[in-house]
DNA sequence: TGCGTTAGTGAAACTTGTTCTAGATAAACG
DNA sequence: CGTTTATCTAGAACAAGTTTCACTAACGCA
């Protein structure tokens, strides 16, 4: 039939085929053991790769081999090397995110255990930085055909910082302000730690800066 | 000799070979009226042909053919499309900056002379998106061997902002740190809007959001 | 002005992301 | 089971960024 994807996105400049039976969920489909495993297996060679040498040391070719799989099939998963990485960020997002559950921020303010949090993810990044390259780099290189899936790591990325902030519900409009501001100077100072323009103090300082924005908005519905 | 490069950038993994006679400038070399015509050339096709379709549209076989100029002859002016892409963005710039400084913003607090300038910004790129997406794309693309271009479109949008606030001279280390802040967010709320992932009204807000950091920082040096 | 050096040309080659094709396998289903 | 259909494989083919090479034109200077 007319290739239907695994993944739910459609390539580049694709346009709608518009040809969709019925019971196609428009969710992630769900896979069989086999290939769950592929993908898995899939997503780890990237990140393997992409943590020696960053964005251009991930090569599609060399991912297929290393995860056994074909070009083709590779393809099938992920339908670019931006969306691959971008996918392989959501991965390693969601452990930070229950690292950071188990040893929520010990600060007193709001703006204080977010800084601190985003400190702690920095440093991990640290630990990896050519892995933080590839993924960072794919992040900020998408175009909009792979836009849900930089919007998962965004919805991803919000909850980390609303989760620091204490107010997992019920954020003001205000609020939510805040965080999208402060998750656009997380990646640009990202970027610009990444490409050595900016000193990793550097980077602490935006951080702390533009938590102060959380100071500004109301402590709660109910002020 | 051992190939020379205009553009005073080293290519991609290449280390300084450290042979330098003494009198070459570290500084653009200054080029003849031949030269400086070819680049000008060169980056007007890259502008034509970026407002067309974007980062993609951009080809370095038609940018090098549309200038009249041999492919090698292209590379040897911008070591990579990336490269010319951020000159093409520094060029811009320029001309943005010019033109905001005949009409300075109107308003009176300092941060609603800033939105407003940015604003403006955003209003001038939103005519020419295709435009806007090749050089913003590749400024967040652009990896180390791209810094010091980098880094003079960032101290030119530093300038602009600086100018919006009416301190164009001694600002404190704390207003710096709210203008890098700032450009951090102009810059990947653009991105967010360029991906189709926010609306011109998100980034209007987002603006807005940043540039209450502006009041939170010392008025001038005496406060 | 002549000459050595640097810059520019044209074309081919190379690299890596992406697409395509034909055939082999596995899954689904009657 | 056997058949039909969707996946997977191997490998070629294609596209665009980048490099290389052999050669010519322009420049700078003694």
């Amino acid at each position: 039939m007319h290739d239907v994807r695994l993944s739910p996105t459609r390539r580049r400049n694709t346009f709608e085929v518009g040809q969709m039976t019925a019971e196609v969920k428009p969710a992630a489909l769900q896979l069989t053991e086999r290939q769950e495993a592929r993908r898995r297996r899939i997503l780890h060679s990237s990140a393997r790769l992409a943590s020696r040498g960053g964005f251009d040391a991930v090569q599609m070719r060399e991912v297929a081999e290393n995860s056994g799989v074909a070009l083709g099939t590779l393809y099938r998963y992920f339908p670019s090397k931006v969306h691959l990485l971008v996918a392989t960020m959501q991965d390693q997002l969601q452990h930070m995110h229950e690292t950071l559950r188990k040893r929520p921020p010990t600060e007193e303010e709001p703006a204080a255990r977010v800084a601190q949090t985003l400190m702690r993810a920095f440093r991990a990044l640290q630990r990896e930085p050519h892995l933080a390259d590839a993924m960072v780099r794919a992040l900020t290189f998408a175009d909009r055909s792979v836009s849900p899936e930089v919007d998962t790591v965004s919805r991803l990325t919000t909850a980390i910082i609303l989760d620091a902030m204490g107010l997992a519900e019920a954020p003001t409009a205000e609020q939510l302000s805040a965080v999208r501001v402060i998750e656009h100077t997380w990646h640009s100072a990202l970027i610009t730690w990444l490409s050595g323009r900016a000193s990793i103090a550097q980077v602490k300082i935006d951080i702390e800066t533009v938590c102060r924005l959380i100071d500004l908005t109301a402590p709660a519905p109910g002020r």
